[in-house]
DNA sequence: CAAAAAACTTAAAGTAGTTTAAGAAAGACT
DNA sequence: AGTCTTTCTTAAACTACTTTAAGTTTTTTG
């Protein structure tokens, strides 16, 4: 269960068989069932989790008692609330998952541990970081300047199985609309 | 002219003098006047910039011809397409000094160095692009669930400094919303 | 498999922000 | 110091999207 993982790493940095051995003895697996919290506000934010299979949100309640989606996470990705994970305070985020899943569980304890013998992973992280930071900046791009019409096309087109992936109104709150202004984008046929 | 980078990574992980010595000898300090661009769309981007004084914008031209401002950056941040540098394709952003600034330069065959030669740095990058990061989550949160207006006050409430040292007109393409409508939002008494 | 809960749809009235256009003020260069 | 360029302002007409409310369909669960 832990191939996804390693071999998601290999892509990055090599590792050798003993630090792939550590690597197993620290990460855990983690089935979660389909709506599980990893992470519920007010919590403590305890690990880094990676979406060995299955689909994840991470989302938070606004001041108007609504959900508000902030990132989705899927195979390959790490999910966490990273700024609550480093200053350990009670964080604002919900992780959930939108269907059944597994996660890699990286607890902060192990990861102190890791990065101190595997000093490559600090290089892993680096690098899956700068593309995770990039992603939002072309998405702040997209917010801006893109219709909630042009943004839902894109998506259709670019991630069509996606998109049939999570609940509409999951994805109206990604895209920053309503679910109902998504309904009537996708009854239009054009 | 060094000591705010060196002194910026010192808040992240040790030096010790011979690693400073080193990054003295590969990291080069650049003076910018205002307007000049450090990369410009199109051109292939070869480094990353770290503010030591001043003020940047990475922005991009949208499709209706607009600039749109994705991201500041303003002393102690470091700024860069980090999906171009990566890459090594002709970026689509612009990054350009917003003020007369001073910035360190950290080319691309001096980083693959210095991550050779000091492994901290690759810590130091890691904590850095966690930060940005989640900045970048609370910013579409804000984006999502403030209105233009909620924005704007809280922008001048919270960096009072930053709303009068770059142009509206900047501010407002930061903000998502156009300059005539930030000015009639200023005029506004709360 | 029935009942309840969750997710999706439709449509009308309302609003936050855009667009356009023109003028005023501030900054920069010779 | 004066001209040219850049930045900021004002206001009216317009639009992409929200809000509200009610009904329909799909999924989950005992």
């Amino acid at each position: 269960m832990f191939s996804e993982i390693l071999s998601h790493i290999r892509r990055f940095v090599p590792l050798d068989p003993e630090e792939e051995a550590l690597l197993a003895s620290l990460l855990e697996v983690r089935e979660v069932k389909k709506k599980e919290h990893l992470l519920q506000a007010g919590e403590i934010c305890k690990a880094n989790y990676f979406v060995a299979k299955g689909c994840f949100r991470l989302y938070l309640i606004t001041t108007k008692g609504a959900e508000q989606v902030i990132q989705f996470g899927i195979e390959d990705w790490w999910i966490t609330d990273y700024a609550g994970l480093k200053s350990g305070k009670p964080s604002g985020f919900y992780v959930q998952a939108v269907e059944p899943s597994t996660v890699v569980v990286l607890n902060k304890e192990a990861e102190e541990v890791l990065f101190e013998k595997i000093p490559q992973l600090e290089r892993y992280f680096r690098q899956v970081l700068e593309r995770a930071y990039s992603a939002q900046l072309t998405r702040i791009h997209y917010v801006f300047n893109l219709t909630g019409e042009e943004q839902y096309k894109m998506m259709r087109d670019k991630y069509p199985d996606f998109v049939q992936r999570v609940p509409q109104y999951m994805l109206a709150s990604f895209l920053g609309i309503t679910p109902e202004f998504l309904s009537m984008l996708r009854a239009k046929k054009d």
